[in-house]
DNA sequence: AGTATCCATATTGTATACTATAAAGCAAGA
DNA sequence: TCTTGCTTTATAGTATACAATATGGATACT
């Protein structure tokens, strides 16, 4: 039988699940009242969730009330900092402490990512990537690593798509990048497979360094590129 | 005003206290009921305060009861590997990022340390010392790496007063001994506020691995010490 | 017109009553 | 006597009622 779960970990759930997707916004507002209405239980359940989701840096306390934690431009150097640290210690800790399941688990979640390259939309992309680097994880075996490096990924990936969903529609030029950074990702995702298969803890860790670029050149390219072009910028003339 | 805080929160710190100090031993029930009598509150704000210590890690739910969270000795290793890296991260940051009012705390934090190394128990000291290391954590200025530290720090606390309240009634030997450690604990804190203000990150993670360095063969001692001495392990005679 | 104060209201925080469930004890049968 | 299943009971989980407080707006006074 399967332990019945408490529905305050369910709401959490569901709750993360939505933040990350941006269903709820950074800085929204969160009605106790309204949430409890629209998930059909009273608003106990729906209080323990946020207090949960307090603890896990994705609401923040705002005198009484709870908000989505805001993604703070001043915290993006730190954030990329700290993923930089972070994936580098979990790969070369991955590629020393991987068990057959944790390998034959990444596996799974490479190949996951795999199959929604392509045709399947940017959430889902997402989602899988994270699972992936989330299976790596769990591999290096380490809980404060684990929690550090998880912390990390959730900040990661609602930063994307915070970036990416603010995007205009997207023009044939950057749908062709996009592609193409996909690739790459693929590519850096199976070696990095393979030197945790193959216990190889300084390629492990050289990855990192490799995949860590490749993600924070692909958001400066967003970050740094405003909506108008160099002509329209001609204000004075 | 001061803003007026929940009593979650209170009942929260309490708790996290308690746990602390191994008023509430490892692997001890918590007791919904009970506590919220003994804290003259009603159940809800202790769930609440419960729920938070399981986010923080010092709670564990085992099937629905709560527990203290039990220190496995199987994770010793992995807390030394983590507390060697990220003290090594934080310190490093902490001389980059200091502020004048970061270089103030950790002062204040550093002399009120020293004054409490004689004459007062270990409780008030390894707090006065967690103080020392938590203010440095704030001056790294980055929270991913605060909560990464922030978290192997509390871990450290915890077993090493599991260790050091396990021991026997201390005899010469280890009071002098403990002496010496704080001795040099002492020093090593002087140089590591020195070397952060001075903004010589090099140093503040070299004195990181000697601070680590020295904290791991003070544990190693009572770990690996048995109270029985030499001659009473002629079992076979 | 602007500001300050007070009241109304919305929303959070807490207590308590109620429900579900897991664990312990007990009884009956093997 | 051990096992199995039922019953009881203790305790966690949820709903709801109630209390406290912050916030927004209206009104009155400067």
């Amino acid at each position: 039988m399967a332990t019945t779960e408490r529905d305050g970990n369910k709401i959490a759930r569901h709750l993360r699940d939505a933040i990350l997707r941006l269903q709820y916004r950074p800085g929204q507002n969160l009605d106790e009242a309204e949430l409890s209405k629209a998930l059909g239980v009273s608003r106990t359940p729906v209080r323990e969730a946020i207090i949960q989701l307090v603890a896990d840096g994705l609401v923040v306390r705002d005198g009484r009330k709870a908000r989505v934690s805001p993604l703070d431009l001043d915290d993006v150097p730190k954030l990329y900092d700290a993923l930089l640290i972070s994936s580098r210690m979990v790969q070369r800790l991955a590629a020393k402490n991987r068990t057959e399941d944790d390998l034959s688990s990444i596996k799974k979640m490479l190949m996951r990512f795999e199959n929604v390259t392509e045709a399947t939309s940017g959430v889902e992309r997402s989602e899988a990537n994270l699972e992936f680097h989330f299976a790596i994880s769990r591999a290096a075996g380490n809980k404060y690593f684990q929690a550090f490096y998880d912390q990390v990924l959730i900040d990661t990936i609602r930063l994307a798509r915070v970036c990416f969903s603010d995007q205009l529609s997207p023009d044939a030029d950057s749908v062709s990048s996009l592609s193409a950074h996909l690739e790459e990702t693929v590519r850096q995702h199976r070696l990095i497979l393979a030197a945790i298969e193959d216990a190889d803890a300084d390629t492990a860790d050289e990855l990192a360094v490799l995949h860590h670029k490749l993600t924070t050149e692909r958001i400066k390219k967003v970050l740094f590129s405003g909506v108008f072009d160099d002509k329209q910028l001609q204000l004075g003339s």
